[in-house]
DNA sequence: GTTGATTTTTGATGTAGATCAAAAATGCGG
DNA sequence: CCGCATTTTTGATCTACATCAAAAATCAAC
């Protein structure tokens, strides 16, 4: 879906806000395998998906750890490093070819100003975020990697076919071998 | 420590600033034991803690599971609920007498309005949950039951005087028989 | 296709922490 | 300071998942 669709499903769209959106985004072409984000580097961007999949993972002791997928319709930052300007702890990945809309921190904070309309953006980020984030905690301590798994086919029934299989056992914080065990069963 | 001097520490408080503040928030005294927020109800408020120590728990599966402690100088309320107007999943409970200063929804949306400088209030306090879910999260998943332990132990050291061994048990995601033989074997 | 690299599967074994049960310690109202 | 409720400790056993290692399958470049 376009950012223009999406953001008109979500809030009414007028020709002035429409405009200001044209002057501060842009749209951003990435291939696979592509780097949006490097852990140390500060993400000053929010990135809209059209289309693609993006990843964002750290490392924990030499390992890839996967922290979040982001496919077309979502959007996508370093949550942290954004609402603080710190540096980010993570990578972006793009895993596949992405049509992307960026839209950098300051121009965000234009937008807030000039249309309070945009403020229920902030405000649906930080909301998916936590929510996210809440979710996996309560899933880590409360349900086994064969129900975490289950649940996450069931959202996310392509995510299969679109990210390897260690991507999605250490999103799900399992080993691959695991994983590979509990689709065997079944 | 009083509101007015947490808020002084954090933001420049003018004349003005401050009456607004005494208008908008009240104070509340409440006793060992008293529920602040029931799951199921809407939890309009935040709460500064200027004495004593609130937690926020929930159940699972039967059992009362601790999400997070509250102690003077920090602010509690059931984030989620408070930012999405949803009703609570959580309950909030005084373990210790508690003095604390209220503020409704609606009227921090008034002091943003009135004093940008405030908006820093919220700001702090969502990266201030946005961080704790976070560094729980990933303790969950990478460290063991001990060093999740002796972590809080840095952090709270008079935790395990002022809260029960259940709740912090729960809090660490463990069971309280595991840490028991976590405090006996050192 | 053939080849080498990468990803996935399979097998054997080890372990942190859960569960169930009961004893011991602590706290508290009268 | 006694009796009862609550909290904490200790013991025995069980299990989901990790780790290490190697085989099998898939992918991608030439």
């Amino acid at each position: 879906m376009s950012f223009h669709s999406y953001l008109a499903s979500i809030i009414t769209v007028s020709d002035e806000l429409q405009e200001a959106f044209y002057k501060l985004t842009h749209t951003k072409e990435v291939k696979k395998g592509q780097l949006l984000v490097r852990s140390g580097e500060r993400c000053n961007d929010i990135y809209f998906v059209e289309s693609g999949l993006l990843r964002g993972y750290y490392y924990q002791e030499e390992k890839e750890i996967t922290h979040w997928f982001a496919r077309e319709d979502e959007f996508a930052t370093c949550f942290y490093s954004f609402i603080t300007h710190v540096p980010s702890a993570e990578f972006i990945e793009a895993i596949e070819p992405c049509q992307l809309v960026q839209l950098p921190h300051a121009n965000l904070q234009k937008l807030y100003a000039s249309f309070p309309e945009t403020e229920r953006i902030g405000r649906l980020l930080t909301e998916a975020y936590y929510v996210r984030l809440e979710g996996r905690f309560l899933g880590l301590q409360f349900t086994t990697a064969k129900e975490r798994y289950d649940n996450l086919m069931k959202d996310h029934p392509q995510l299969l076919r679109r990210a390897s299989l260690g991507h999605i056992a250490s999103y799900l914080g399992i080993t691959q071998e695991t994983l590979s065990r509990i689709r065997a069963r079944q």
